[in-house]
DNA sequence: CTGGCTGCAAATCTTTTGCATCCTG
DNA sequence: CAGGATGCAAAAGATTTGCAGCCAG
């Protein structure tokens, strides 16, 4: 328990942030979380311990971290921003019925033959598929490709 | 110019589709396009050509072509969803500042070593960089990472 | 004390939806 | 002529922003 709080000032303290009761509890929540969560996600959880606590925090606060790249902001979920406390590069696995997303570690030999002249700095994989709980009752209706 | 009505006739009767003078615009341009728009890209678009067409009529248009696998939905711009009209599969280069998409045909081999179990059925990689025209004028502001 | 933070509400932006009308097949 | 398609406006979500008051440093 005391750990996750002084992981989270120290954090705050590395980038100058102040340390604030709603941030030691967002980043107590995210760190360590490999679950991708939405910011509604996050606000739903800290708000559990934290009643009071307020949207636009949450995104400010994601903000920030973003922004001074201690999270990663996924694009991989069409419908919402997922957030990512790793922010090692690595690639992801999301499940096309029940959007789970899950990390892959794996590095791969991505040479780019003609970049077009563009300066290319990172990439990223995203694999779609069904997770084990998803594959056999998958939906009758649309094949859902992407 | 005929060649166009007739793939967008051609395509409308494949799916079953009327052929209604707003979705052979839509189709006429979307034929070929490489620059990956947007619904609002596409609706201003035709626009020019077409007054009057509604930005619903777009949408409609682009999720019935979507749900019959004639054009990708692109997650790649965080801001909002771009249009393939190339369904094949392939990969994608995106300038983080002016946010152009190019393609990336090239194959490359992903064999997931441990995929958790999960039925993998597509992929897709998002490079990320800098086009030609933006890497000089690099802003000095946020190094802008994802 | 003071500037950064928070909460609230309003504003934006993108995308979806309900519904009356229109027009293709 | 009928059902799919269109246009308009309203609705729904996600995210951002303005602002007054609060609190960590």
């Amino acid at each position: 328990m005391r750990e996750k709080n002084t992981k989270a000032q120290d954090i705050c303290k590395e980038l100058g942030l102040k340390l604030t009761p709603q941030r030691m509890a967002i980043l107590g929540y995210l760190d360590g979380n490999t679950a991708h969560p939405s910011a509604e996600d996050i606000h739903a959880a800290v708000s559990r311990r934290f009643p009071g606590m307020s949207l636009a925090t949450v995104y400010n606060t994601l903000a920030s971290l973003r922004d001074r790249g201690k999270l990663l902001e996924l694009t991989i979920d069409p419908s919402k921003k997922r957030y990512d406390p790793d922010t090692r590069p690595h690639h992801h696995l999301i499940c096309l019925d029940c959007k789970r997303v899950s990390d892959i570690d794996h590095v791969f030999d991505l040479e780019v033959p003609d970049p077009f002249g563009y300066e290319i700095t990172g990439n990223h994989i995203e694999f779609y598929g069904y997770c084990p709980e998803c594959k056999g009752k998958k939906t009758t209706s649309a094949p859902a490709r992407r």
